[in-house]
DNA sequence: TATGAATGAGACTTCATTCAT
DNA sequence: GATGAATGAAGTCTCATTCAT
């Protein structure tokens, strides 16, 4: 931890230190099995400190999850875009964009963990997740593929797919990268496979080309 | 329980009583948030007598993780089956299996939240969990694939497919449906559009019939 | 403490040596100022072993009171030796026996000391000693007065008395023992004494004889 | 707290404001239970703030109950009335006053809560209390009373009187009221039937008209 | 085998106090 | 003088584990 800057600036930097300290504790060991001190001693300072910023381990750990966890994924572009190109790329372009918000982004990949970890515990992390993500992003895929079949770009039967089908990749990748840092996916590649599946699937010569 | 049987037999039954208790106590609030007196207090025991049977909660934890995990994907039997009849027929019925065997039943749908939640902690986990499960899965995905292309079945482009691009999805459900189970996904219709999906991409003309 | 007897004797008798060492260490500091390890150091046990048998500091300071705390007063003895004698000997016996449970007894006065310190903070401390001690004793004075004046024992102008005044010497002597143990009151002297104002203004010729 | 007046002159009145909240804070939880916070808080200003007046937490506490409890009972008073008057006059006027310093003066009334809850860990404090005002108190009480007898006013009984019966009402009262605020006792009432029945043992035909 | 009382290490949290600004 | 960030000691409570019975 950087010991520069006069005091103030140091204050002010406090909380976020400390919200990073507990995100990589927490990722390290999951949220009961990581002791405040582990984090205090990350940042440099005593169990007492990280009290003057949160009130209690519990707020600690929401307000990292609130903090670091922030989906770059704007439905109302794409679906903006849907009216200037074909339903094939707004797809494709926003299924890069997932990729690089869930699974290249360190803090939201992590995230998506400690909602597999602790949902039970922390309900109010599922309900955000659920509105602030899930929701939006099915609700987007589906308003995509709708639109194909509407415009006659994709197959008819494109319109009974469930979308999570067409996101379920994405986050069965996330949970094979945490349950086995060692299980080298080939990451880039896969997504492009995976747009390139779905293009098969949709379009209606098959692939594109 | 079933509280049948002679003294002796309920002895006999036991340990796999403890780890019934203990599965669904570990399920409820993940390792570390679990007591050994939740789970001695679910299968009407005290704490003691869990230590008769089991070594320490870690040794309890690995060992109900051993004993109800039990994959009942046996690779080689898609793979004889390769030799009687078409590739996507075999492709078909693996994924049909593996469906049941990783997210209808209770028991490995809920290790494989295990291993997200508590890999880093349990190394051993993450290590049987490949070696009885990921590896063999992804390679008898893999062999079944090369064997339809060499027997062009299967479109040349096919060869080049990352074998986990088809498994993640169902990996992707098992993790949705731990992070909320509010969020009702059509199962059993899942896979079989996952498979429709499948066929479009390997087949040579989109869809076989 | 004792370390005889059987485990099961010593198990048996854990309970009440906790309460015993908890209502010396409470007495001595305070509730706030007391902590468990000091009533477990009396003991002789950890810490730990306190939780085994009262839930909380709170739960055994409560316990402590309900368990020590017996005031031994009922009134309708006294109520009924009205019948059988005169209202200024009923109200002398009951004074005397106020007197011994309150100030003699060590519990009951060490008890009030907690209502005065504590009150604020353990509501129901307040309420128990309302319910079971304070309205109890006074309705009795109060009655044994009434009987008094009725039967023309007592002067008139009695029946106006606030009992409380009756009751008041008690209760002041009491606590001057608490503020300073050094300042030696005659004790049993000044209940006689009380016992004696009090018939002089009772009684019609002054004193009895 | 007033918010009038210059800066200059509210630093003038930083202690006493202090002082204020530390009565007021104290006696609404104990000295143990009041952070140090808790006071800077009604003040308005920090915790460090209250370090530049006071150097501890205890002398606080203790410059709080000196500075509160001013007993503003002046023996000498009362003694040189004695011969300019009856006695029973005196003791009268004395009783009254007593009253209005130990009863009505919400410091001192507080304050004697204080003693009960905490002379054991304050000794200075039942030091002071007993040489400021319980001696000066009871020896006035008994000089009055000696007089009396001398000049044939009292009873010749009156002499073996234990000075502390005639305050005790008092202090039992003041306790009442803080053990339960809601058992509701007439307290002026009190005082007068208290002087009242005094009376009647002190002097030679009971009540004296 | 089974019990459950007891332990002791460690967790979260509070708070009087200090000190650089 | 005033601040408030930081500390460190201590307090309440939990829990995996042991062991005499």
């Amino acid at each position: 931890m950087a010991l520069t800057g006069t005091r103030a600036e140091r204050k002010q930097a406090r909380p976020r230190e400390i919200l990073q300290a507990a995100f990589e504790e927490f990722s390290l060991r999951g949220y009961a099995a990581t002791s405040v001190e582990h984090i205090a001693d990350r940042v440099g300072v005593t169990k007492g400190t990280i009290y003057v910023y949160f009130s209690s381990k519990e707020n600690l750990f929401e307000s990292m999850v609130s903090e670091l966890a922030q989906p770059s994924i704007d439905s109302s572009f794409y679906l903006s875009a849907l009216y200037r190109g074909a339903a094939i790329d707004t797809l494709t372009a926003f299924l890069r964009d997932l990729y690089k918000a869930m699974v290249q982004d360190r803090y939201m990949s992590e995230i998506s963990r400690f909602l597999v970890a602790e949902a039970n515990s922390f309900g109010d992390l599922r309900r955000k997740y659920r509105e602030a993500f899930a929701l939006p992003v099915l609700a987007t895929v589906q308003a995509i593929v709708e639109h194909g079949c509407e415009t006659g770009e994709f197959r008819g039967e494109a319109a009974d797919l469930d979308p999570f089908l067409l996101i379920s990749p994405l986050l069965g990748l996330n949970v094979a990268r945490h349950i086995d840092p060692e299980f080298k996916v080939a990451t880039e590649q896969f997504v492009e496979q995976h747009i390139l599946f779905i293009r098969y699937f949709l379009e209606k010569r098959g692939t594109g080309r």
